[in-house]
DNA sequence: AATTTTAAGTTGACAGCGTCTACATAATTT
DNA sequence: AAATTATGTAGACGCTGTCAACTTAAAATT
């Protein structure tokens, strides 16, 4: 399926991999994410990712780079659409993005954080990790120069701001985890959203 | 190696294969967690683990389980050792406890929020994490009882109190992201717990 | 324009993995 | 003492990632 045409040279497999790596990554999971699978599902032969990434571990890089872009994306997207300069508007607004698009892209978001991920990074993914925490960074600097945790170091409130988002969406996201807190079943995400980054970021 | 004796009969195979389950997975990571390689560990036949273990996510249920337990034991350890009454001190010290404990165990503390764990859960996983989880809530209503966030729900207090750590542990664990915390490099671990953790939980 | 080089496919092989079935042996129950 | 059950072994199956050798199309060079 999805081949352009009858050619021996498929002309564009690199992109398509990865499309469709992300689709099973978030329709099955990370495990079972497999070079053969995604190979199989485009058509070509077993090898033919291999051409495009040097093992599984580059595939993974690449899906996450990917991913850090995009959440990269969302975050500052609904930081601009408060239409505010608040930097305290901005920034919860920034943390409810964030958790909004982990609840979407739940298998992507824990791609983010996979430990192999991390182990066979590559510059790309390097610069595209630095990119969002130093937007996230700027942001909790402007927020503390408003007089939020005045006398915290930055680098400690940036890591409790940015803990809060990315812990309470892997609780949440976790289905044993979530089904024991029964209190919370009374909420839907986005007030439970709302109401979770309030305590971080008051307004 | 470490067969009891040249029994055919091994006779003490199943916790012997959650041991170095949990070595392998502190020492190599999950992915590199395999039944016929614990086996060759344990000098036993290749197939030998199946009949403890119904399917390698059901290892990972049992190590998780057993996690779920040390991870327990020792953040109510950690507020028993204050030997204070006072609620706000004993979530503080626990927040810490279950940090320190991620951080000395952190393949394991992953294995905790790995998908394939609460994919394949059986009771007993259920009732470890359930138990975890009470006595957090039950610790989180007493600080609240003596006014920390008081108009706040408790499920959402109490997740917003569990994501601080979590995600904290998460993020650190991380070397990629952590390093990407230049500020941070100033402080030991146990200086970068407390600061964190007092920030949800302020004395 | 012809030729060479490189990029991007294919096929086949290899070892490692999880898991199943059939069989062997020891421990437990009856 | 005999039967049953628990726990080991051996072998097979299909799956996986990855490599080497070969083929074809596209790009670069002459």
């Amino acid at each position: 399926m999805s081949n352009t045409a009858n050619t021996y040279h498929h002309g564009d497999l690199a992109p398509q991999i990865l499309q469709r790596g992300a689709e099973i990554i978030d329709e099955q999971g990370i495990d079972a994410l497999s070079l053969r699978g995604i190979a199989r599902d485009l058509g070509v032969s077993h090898a033919a990712p291999n051409r495009h990434f040097k093992n599984k571990a580059a595939l993974l890089a690449a899906l996450a780079t990917d991913g850090w872009l995009r959440v990269k994306e969302a975050t500052l997207r609904a930081a601009a659409e408060t239409g505010s300069e608040d930097p305290r508007v901005r920034l919860n607004a920034m943390g409810r993005g964030f958790m909004r698009w982990a609840f979407n892209h739940r298998a992507l978001f824990r791609t983010l954080l996979h430990p192999d991920v991390a182990r066979f990074a590559d510059d790309s993914l390097v610069d595209a990790m630095q990119d969002f925490t130093d937007s996230v960074r700027d942001a909790v600097r402007a927020s503390q120069a408003q007089g939020r945790h005045p006398d915290v170091p930055l680098g400690i409130l940036s890591l409790y701001t940015n803990a809060v988002p990315v812990g309470a969406a892997m609780l949440l996201i976790n289905p044993l985890l979530s089904s024991d807190h029964p209190n919370l079943q009374a909420f839907d995400d986005e007030e439970l959203i709302e109401q979770v980054i309030n305590l971080v970021v008051p307004l």
